[in-house]
DNA sequence: CGGAAAAACTTCAAGCCTAAAGTTTTAAGC
DNA sequence: GCTTAAAACTTTAGGCTTGAAGTTTTTCCG
């Protein structure tokens, strides 16, 4: 119906709306706080899931971006001491990539101070509403990682 | 309390996943079937709105980025010949950024395939559910618009 | 074994984005 | 009128992102 469609086009516009302003505000305070970005923080996020390393192409395949742009980006996180490289034992073309002693403690700070920043972003919203969000939103999440076809 | 601190940055990690998930998807199509870019079709889209032009600084005002960021973005747009800038009358550091006839021909194309893609993607959510949604979500961005003052 | 195909990466070109610095024009205050 | 400040832009440097092309290793298989 064509109702429907432009009340879900509208609904997208402020899903957006909302997101974007909360994506900011943790960029700009990851900057501000900790000299950091966003890409960077979700490297360190996911390796620190993951105690004993990921490789280059894992890595890019947990946060869904393209190999070269991993790349860049543990390079930088290499400059700054947070995260190493090391050969992998029997593949020469792999690299396994792990967060240094310094990159953990850098990450558990900034992990902390990031919860806090989402926790006041959706302050007032209950625990219910909450609950249902998730619930449609894992759904369109789903849809689309179907192709659209389910 | 530290457990609905969590709840809620899981709810982030949700909202981000499925927005993440839609926007990709449309980015792909925009460029798969118009050759363009979300960036320019969120430009042409603002325009759209103003029949009557809008000034560079307010661009960017209405899209939330950087004025250097529109800077680039009319650029390539007006080198497609979707949009032009005009002299301002009375201030000659002023441009007035339009839509052309052929810019705004194409953008109603693009509209309307962006507003299908929107819909599939939010397909089985009840009008309920979106209700709901944006409700909350709406109330987010409030609070951060507000600078988290309130 | 030897060659083709695939895998794991890196590099590149192009575009997007921001903060900061620079330019030109207009407005304000005296 | 003159000087200073502000406004409207553009430019620049640095980083993120992708898709495509290129490199080196490994694997497959005949």
């Amino acid at each position: 119906m064509s109702t429907t469609s432009k009340d879900r086009l509208r609904l997208w516009l402020k899903v957006l709306k909302a997101t974007k302003a909360v994506e900011s505000e943790v960029r700009e305070n990851l900057r501000r706080d900790f000299a950091t970005t966003l890409p960077r923080f979700d490297v360190m996020a996911a390796l620190m899931q993951h105690d004993k390393g990921l490789k280059m192409s894992e890595l890019s395949g947990v946060l869904k971006v393209s190999n070269g742009n991993v790349t860049g980006i543990v390079e930088r996180l290499v400059e700054d001491g947070h995260v190493l490289r090391e050969k992998v034992e029997g593949d020469r073309r792999a690299n396994l990539v792990r967060l240094t002693p310094a990159g953990k403690a850098e990450f558990a700070r900034q992990a902390d101070a990031h919860e806090g920043w989402i926790n006041a972003a959706f302050d007032g919203l209950t625990a219910d509403e909450a609950q249902r969000i998730t619930e449609s939103l894992d759904a369109v999440a789903r849809r689309l990682e179907n192709g659209g076809k389910a």
